[in-house]
Parts: structure tokens; C-alpha cells; sequence
DNA sequence: TGTGCTATTGCAATCGATTGCAGAGCCGGG
DNA sequence: CCCGGCTCTGCAATCGATTGCAATAGCACA
């Protein structure tokens, strides 16, 4: 029990203590390097078969568990990645996670969530990330600013895109078929005979405001529709309050829609709001068709017709994708497409002329 | 630039490597040990103004950040926090963890949260939290196992429990009162002219659903009706689909409720199911109460009747806890208890005899 | 001018694990 | 019987930051 140094003493008081790989070593007779080989599937097999037995035995009957900061200060990497999310309360946003997180648990990252709504700049969430030493970044903030890409490449780290795409395409991304999902809810209306159909776009900035709008308007003219009967309105943030005004600002159209695209699902119900305020009903006077398939949109009154987006697939894929650059291999498919499912609810019918 | 070792090369490769303190030292001309202190909020008296200011600006101009793996492994201290969830997924849980986030960051804490439901045991996944060294535990599983406990309390971690209590209350928690929430439930109901109370119970061995269903049966006492009129299902798991199933239990005895508090909205919705299966209304045939008030209830049809509960503030109550804990502060109040509210909405009337 | 302080700074050990290199032991072939 | 080669293990440096102790300088006061 000679250890205690006379200057220096433990910061961790006596207390608890985990044991280390040196008395693994001691109670086995043999060197720290020899257990630190023999408890890494890489290294086992320089150690002989019943050293490695005997160091394993002693491992868990003293309880070791290998110190992460220690082998990160060493090795230079974490085992930690970074996720950066827009907004966790939005319900759509769970499933992404843990999509991401079961994939990276399984080979032994683990994630830190990081909210960027609340806080302060993005940028600063970043630096204490990379600070902390993450291997790596997943993003999935709304509103990507081109100076976070930048620094992300600047400090050499790993960085994937999820449910959203970068302008440049510059970085890997995993997010669904906005364009084919625009596609789908267009086809679906007019197909039930909608000819003047809405658009409640969401914000610019965000890719999938961007991506979506562009589908809807490539959709209609691709139903042979006159733009002119196809408005759209856009808002400044996926909540239902804009919802409801840009909504609002559709039903004050010289020619009423009969049916509205919303670019979102919470962009839906503020539709419904505005439906409601203005004494329309859904769908009798107005069918409408929301995006994401959240949570409980199918209890909603009437229960809402929505394009489904492969959630969990998008957060596994964006795993993989970054579990491929951690590994050094530049994953052959770069941006990953997710395809979307329309599922018909009661918010839309036929429209009769 | 003698710096490079002739037997072990850098493992990170030449490709970006931060600054390290002794970069800043060089460039001031000072040793390591100085540049910490001088970074160091606690340390910094004991160096000359000047010379922090001089070296503030050399950190900042190299773009130097703090390795946390180093001073982690030296303090003993890593700045993480683990999260237990039960189910990220849940619509519920979300608020809390913001609120537990955003506490904790602002003190320089990071949070690991870990989703047990899809992986294997939770024993397991604490093993690990504390092999990376987590300086605090927040419990928010459904099923608190004693040995889970054991193991942290052995580990001598601090541990605060958040939206659950323990059996023997040993551990600091933050929670709502069930009691409370109940009794609002019923008395609303009472007050409505209910004498027939059903109630679907959560699981048992969740602190939520047992405390809750005794909050129930201490309320219908309360209101002085007999046991027998306020029947009681319990399900094995807060889901839409138990909720069903017990409430159809419910609807088929004898003397059918006419009303139903349920122990959380998703089960509360189960109940919407099994009225709608047995065709009938709410709340014509039958008022429904949920708990909980999780986003969107109120765009159900019926928009529902439930007890509110203050789950970010929950969520920072618990943060706030485990930051007393982890400053050594053993806080007065060991458990938190936050008041709910009930939200009067379309799914409960007046019962006319 | 000498003594005693205090304010700063340097030194070196240390946290726990990893890994390149060296050396020991052993085998079989020539 | 010796040597090349292989297998296994030990040694020691190292990752980056922290901190108790020692040392220095500067200053005040007698």
C-alpha cells in the first residue's frame, strides 16, 4: 500500500475509488500494459490464452470498468458524438433521436443532445462540444448557418446532416424525399378532384420549407394546375400560431382554396385553427393535408391525411453515415433519401363541383 | 519544435490538433501550470493581472479550448451528467429534459441521456454511464429497480430521481403530486354529478400509477362514495393500447361508469378507443379526465380533460438538486413536490340522472 | 542594510490507459 | 549445438491539465 504519493494527494477522496488497471496488473502478477492488452479485442491477441483468462476473471471480480476520460486523453478520441437538435419538444424529433443513439450505442459512442432553441449562438454549442472532444456531429438544427459548416470542417470533425440537406450538398445528409412527398399529397387531392390548392410553405431557410415548397409547385404544374390557383404562403417558424395567419391569409384569397398543403403537421392544425375561426369546416369546406405523421395526429378532429417520413430509418442512416466516416471509409452513397408514405385520414374528401 | 517524441508519435494525427496549454505557454513565455491558473476562474488571483490578460489574449488568438478528457482525468471530475428515460419517444418527457438541460449546461455540465426501453439492462447502461464517468445520475426510468439504486448509491454517485419517488424515499426527487392531481380529477368530476368513477390505473410498480391510483381511491372516499362504484383497472404499461383493453374491462361491469380518470393521456386516448369501439360518446355517455397534459390533447375529439403537471419545472427542480448534491450542498428539501393543475376541456360534463 | 513578508511563478508529480520498442523464453531446423 | 524466428511480456513515454510545494523577487519596516 505504498501508492499514496507524499505530495500530490487523490483528487477522488477515498471514497468509492473504482480500481484502475494497475490493480487489476497487481492482483494478476503481471504488468498495467499486459491487462490493457487483454482487455482490447484488438490487442488480445498478443497475450497469452490463460493470462488473458486470468486478467478477465480479476476484472470483474475487482468490478474494473475502463476510465473513458483516460483512454480518450490517450487515444485522442471520446466516444462521444454531438447532436445537435432544433428543438427537442418537437414531437417529431424523438424517433430521429433514438434512431441515432441505439445505432451509435451499439458500437459504444454515446450522445450528447444538445437543444439550440434555448440556448444561446449555435456556433458557441459547438465549440464546447468539440471542446469536450466529440468524435464527431449530427445535425439536425432548422436553421443551418453556413459559418457552423465551416467550423465543423475547419476542426476536422466527422459532421452528418440529418432531416435536412446543406445547400452546397457539401455534407452527407439523411433526410426524406421532400419533393416526392409534395408529390404525393398533390396527386392525392387532385385525384379528388381539387383543382385550387394551398400551400402553407415553411420557413425559407430551412431545407425542408425550401425543398417541400419547391415540390408543391412542381407538382402542380406538373397536374397541369395554373400556378395562379395554386397560392402559397410562407411563415417564419413550423409552429401552429403561423400556421393558423399564413392560413388565415390563404382563406382571404379572391379564389378560396378547396384544399391546403401544410409543410408540416403543426402547420396543419394551425390550419385547422384558422378553418375553425373562420367557420369553415374540415373537409367538407376545405381538405387538408399535413406532412411528418406525428404522434396522436390521427386522434386529432377530423384525424389528419399526412405524408408519413421514415423518422427512425432518417436517424439510423444518419448513424451509419457518420459510424462510416469514424471508421475511414467514405460511404459510397453520400446523401441518403428516405421515401415517404402518404397515409389518408378524414381531412380530405372529394371535392364536388 | 523539439516536441516530437522519437519512440511514440502523437496518436491523433497531424490533421488539425488543437492547441494545447502549452502552446499558450510558449507564446507567452510562461509555463503551463501558469496558463492554467490563469484560465482558471478559482486560480486566477494568483496570477498577475498583466500576465492573465496577456495570456487570455494568446489563448484566444490560438483558438485554445480546454481539453476536457485532461482535466477530467485529473480532477476526478468530468462534467457529465447521465439521464435515465424511460422512453424518449414519450411525448411527455421531453419538457423534462429541457428543463434538466438547460440547468445543467448553464452550470458547464453536459447531459448523456440514454433511452432504456430499446436496449438491454438498465444495470448494464449505468455501468457504462459510469465508466464514462458521469459526475451525477438523473433517474427518470419508469421501472426503478432496487438494484439500480444499490449500484449507485454503492458507487457513491449523486443520484436524483425525477417524475418518480423510491419505495423507501431515500433518494432526493422531484415530482408532482399525484395526490393532489387525483383529487382535483375526481372532485371535478364530482362536482359534475358523477357517483360512478372508473379509473385505469398505470402499472403498479411505477411510482406514478400507484400513487396515483391511491390518490384515487383516497378522493372517492373523500367525496364519501362507496369503493364499489369507483372500480379500478390496472394496465402493465402506459400505452394507448392497454388503455383500451382496460377500459373495455371497465365498461363491461355491471354498473358501467360514467366517467373515467385515466393515469396518463395516452391512456386516457385508449379510453376514447374503447368508447368509440363500444360506440359510445364522449362526453355524452361517458366523461373522460386524463393526466398529464401532453401536447395536443387539446386537439383531440374530444379536447381533453386533464391534470396538468409542471414537468419543466420538474425537470429543473431535479437539475437544481443534483447541482446542490454535486457542490456538496445537501439541500433542506429532499423532495420536490410541484403542484398540478387541471384543465377543463370537452371531454368531461355534467352527468344528468 | 538586514529581516521577514507577500505576491508570483516554476517545478514536477499525477490522473489512467495506450503502445512502440526491447528483451526474455522457447521451438525447431540445419 | 547454435541460431533464426516467434510468442509473450515488461518498460517507459505519452496524452493535457491540475496543484502542492519550493523558489524567487520585490517591498516594507526597523
Amino acid at each position: 500500500m505504498k501508492r499514496t504519493s507524499p505530495s500530490t494527494r487523490s483528487p477522488r477522496a477515498a471514497a468509492s475509488s473504482r480500481p484502475t488497471i494497475k490493480d487489476v496488473a497487481a492482483r494478476c502478477d503481471v504488468h498495467p500494459s499486459t491487462v490493457s492488452r487483454a482487455l482490447s479485442p484488438a490487442m488480445k491477441h498478443l497475450v497469452a490464452g490463460d493470462v488473458v483468462e486470468r486478467i478477465q476473471a480479476a476484472a470483474n471480480a475487482l468490478g474494473y470498468r475502463l476510465n473513458m476520460a483516460a483512454k480518450g486523453l490517450r487515444t485522442g478520441r471520446s466516444g462521444l458524438i454531438g447532436v445537435l437538435a432544433p428543438d427537442i419538444a418537437d414531437p417529431g424529433f424523438p424517433p430521429v433521436l433514438s434512431g441515432i443513439a441505439d445505432h451509435l450505442n451499439a458500437e459504444g459512442y454515446a450522445t450528447i443532445v444538445v437543444d439550440v432553441g434555448s440556448k444561446g449562438s449555435e456556433q458557441d454549442l459547438v465549440d464546447r462540444l468539440i471542446a469536450r472532444g466529440v468524435d464527431g456531429l449530427v445535425l439536425a438544427t432548422v436553421s443551418l448557418r453556413d459559418d457552423v459548416v465551416k467550423h465543423c470542417l475547419d476542426a476536422a470533425l466527422p459532421v452528418v446532416l440529418v432531416n435536412r440537406v446543406d445547400a452546397a450538398g457539401l455534407l452527407p445528409s439523411a433526410a426524406s424525399d421532400d419533393a416526392a412527398g409534395m408529390r404525393l399529397a398533390v396527386q392525392h387531392l387532385v385525384a379528388l378532384g381539387h383543382r385550387r390548392i394551398g400551400h402553407v410553405a415553411g420557413p425559407q431557410h430551412i431545407s425542408t420549407g425550401a425543398r417541400r415548397r419547391a415540390g408543391f409547385e412542381a407538382s402542380i404544374r406538373a397536374a397541369g394546375l395554373s400556378a395562379s390557383h395554386a397560392p402559397v404562403e410562407a411563415v417564419e417558424a413550423y409552429t401552429r400560431a403561423a400556421g393558423r395567419e399564413a392560413a388565415l391569409r390563404l382563406l382571404a384569397r379572391r379564389t378560396r382554396p378547396t384544399a391546403i398543403v401544410a409543410a408540416n403537421d403543426l402547420l396543419a392544425l394551425g390550419v385547422y385553427d384558422a378553418l375553425a375561426a373562420r367557420g369553415l369546416a374540415c373537409p367538407g369546406d376545405v381538405s387538408v393535408v399535413g406532412h411528418n405523421d406525428m404522434p396522436f395526429v390521427d386522434m386529432v378532429a377530423p384525424p389528419l391525411t399526412t405524408v408519413r417520413i421514415a423518422q427512425r430509418d432518417m436517424g439510423e442512416a444518419a448513424a451509419r453515415l457518420l459510424l462510416d466516416r469514424l471508421a475511414g471509409r467514405e460511404a459510397a452513397t453520400d446523401h441518403i433519401v428516405l421515401a415517404p408514405e402518404l397515409i389518408i385520414r378524414g381531412s380530405t374528401i372529394a371535392y364536388e363541383h
